[in-house]
DNA sequence: CTGTTAGCGCCTTCAC
DNA sequence: GTGAAGGCGCTAACAG
């Protein structure tokens, strides 16, 4: 068996001569020791390496200063931006995260929380996968604090974009700014909130610009690999003529973009593209692509904030829905 | 105050009339408890909603199951894969991950690991930033086991791939395959070893190419956004004709295509480009890129296997250094 | 200002 | 097969 060769308070304790209790509340800079004291035993505590143990913190705490962040998968850029925000915010409060996969998966989805319910996180982040209805009142349940981020799923509180709006956005650009008229629209899966608001401001869009809504110029699939590479079998199977395409996010954005040029066709000249999210924001290397994304505010900063809000005031819950404005960013 | 209403090991022995400790047995399926009893307990805990404390298993057993993953960004694709792949390795042992990242930064990773052994992590995978070497000795001494991803430091166990082997691959390939003599090289800090390394096979290419290696057309940068535009600048300003790029990643390689795009010149008919990571092996919506990875086996799991074992047979550390074979990709 | 006491929830050791 | 006792390292409450 190793031993343990973590110093701990009574090593220090026994090395300054004070009590364990005392070299607690000296390193934690409580206001009612002498200011002596507090100094020599840091230094002490510095000079042995001292680090706080927070397993055994939290078990008197009851805190654990991390949070989980739970969804579908780190490899999609869109959440690997969404963690890192969310990081770098409730790092500010001494916060870390706990990051989760749910593959879009309910029962990885359930698993999920409880294993951070086991690690005893001090509260939630998580956009939720297709049918989390149970998941979502289970966590509800359990009293702490949660908030969903990108997706909202009933009463649950959310932090989301007007995806009404970034359906409407992206799909006007195209008949106004491309002139164009018939616009495939490549869906998530309807069951995900945002994939059904960006549909009712496609429709609304072409409602607006004077175009027919044609169910065969829709599509709703999973966020999988390979999946997209059927919608073009598809149109080219029905012979469907199209001249526009409208992706649920920038990474079908660039799948499609990538089928198409495989077909020969070029984007934006043939076949104008637009995608959601606005990776390139963040990610420099991404290829020009028109997209719609967050106007002025951080998704997942609000949401951070909100989430900490609720910790720190030791709600059960924190009850807020917002919804973040967007708009086209142009190549 | 929140009264914190979670199930615990007493309220089940008080509802099924055992003691804590004869039920704690008997969620664990110990052998000295009857089948039936076990069965009881475990249909009353079931019923309960009871959820292990992770945090009170860890005080006592010393073992959290939790293993940090110390990376500079998560939300390099590249990072993003390695982390998804240990932890779909490591859960299969019932392990989760804390991912920490240190932005190539030494202060933040110092800070990253004494937060991890604060939370008492079992173990250590990191992709060290650059002038570590403080850290690493650190980490040593800690006695926990550890194991370095993509990058080797000194004598500190490791799992790489042959950078050598990856940058002679892509130089040949541009010399041979595209007939090109004119190779510019974007790499990384050389205080990071695949970049070291990668240089050295890229001037042996040349050699055995029968190509001049000229200082001019390597290029050393950081690994953030902003940088590669100023290799263009250079190579303009300087008037260096050039009729390929080596680049040090994938996600190099797509910024300077987008860069080379915005120039007029076209991928690869003008100036082909290589890369490294082969990031579309996992990432399905990349454009096609020539690029150099691993050939067979995963980093990520090598690494995480290694330190599993390492964790499991209570050795400090271990020792092995792994160097996986790679090979090219064509588009 | 500092020391004493108590206990978070669990698991290990030993007794019966 | 099961129960009783002890303690992991820390911090909160209360003395003095």
């Amino acid at each position: 068996m190793i031993k343990n060769n973590r110093v701990t308070l009574r090593d220090i304790a026994e090395k300054t001569g004070y009590t364990v209790n005392t070299v607690s509340r000296a390193l934690h800079h409580k206001p009612d020791i002498s200011q002596k004291t507090v100094a020599y035993i840091n230094a002490v505590a510095d000079e042995m390496g001292y680090i706080n143990d927070n397993i055994a913190s939290s078990m008197r705490t009851g805190r654990t200063g991390t949070i989980a962040v739970i969804l579908a998968d780190i490899t999609n850029p869109l959440f690997a931006i969404l963690v890192r925000e969310t990081e770098q915010l409730v790092s500010a409060y001494g916060y870390s995260v706990l990051i989760l996969n749910t593959n879009e998966d309910r029962e990885l989805e359930r698993r999920a929380i409880k294993s951070a319910l086991g690690k005893k996180v001090d509260g939630f982040i998580l956009c939720p996968c297709p049918e989390c209805h149970d998941n979502l009142e289970f966590l509800k349940k359990t009293g702490k604090p949660y908030i969903l981020l990108g997706r909202r799923v009933g009463e649950h509180p959310s932090v989301i974009l007007d995806d009404v709006k970034s359906g409407y956005l992206a799909t006007s650009y195209l008949a106004e700014h491309y002139r164009r008229s018939r616009i495939v629209f490549i869906n998530g899966l309807l069951s995900i909130s945002c994939a059904a608001d960006r549909l009712t401001g496609y429709r609304s869009a072409l409602s607006d610009c004077g175009l027919p809504y044609r169910e065969e110029m829709v599509f709703t699939i999973p966020t999988k690999a390979g999946t997209i590479g059927r919608v073009f079998d598809e149109l080219a199977g029905r012979g469907i003529e199209y001249d526009a395409i409208f992706a649920f996010s920038d990474l079908f954005a660039y799948a499609a973009i990538n089928l198409l040029s495989e077909r020969g066709k070029k984007v934006p000249e043939d076949i104008p593209v637009v995608g959601i999210d606005h990776l390139r924001k963040r990610l420099f290397y991404m290829p020009p692509l028109d997209s719609v994304g967050a106007a002025d505010t951080r998704m997942s900063e609000a949401a951070a904030e909100l989430l900490m809000k609720a910790i720190r005031d030791g709600s059960p819950a924190c009850t807020d829905r917002l919804c973040l404005d967007v708009k086209l960013f142009p190549v």
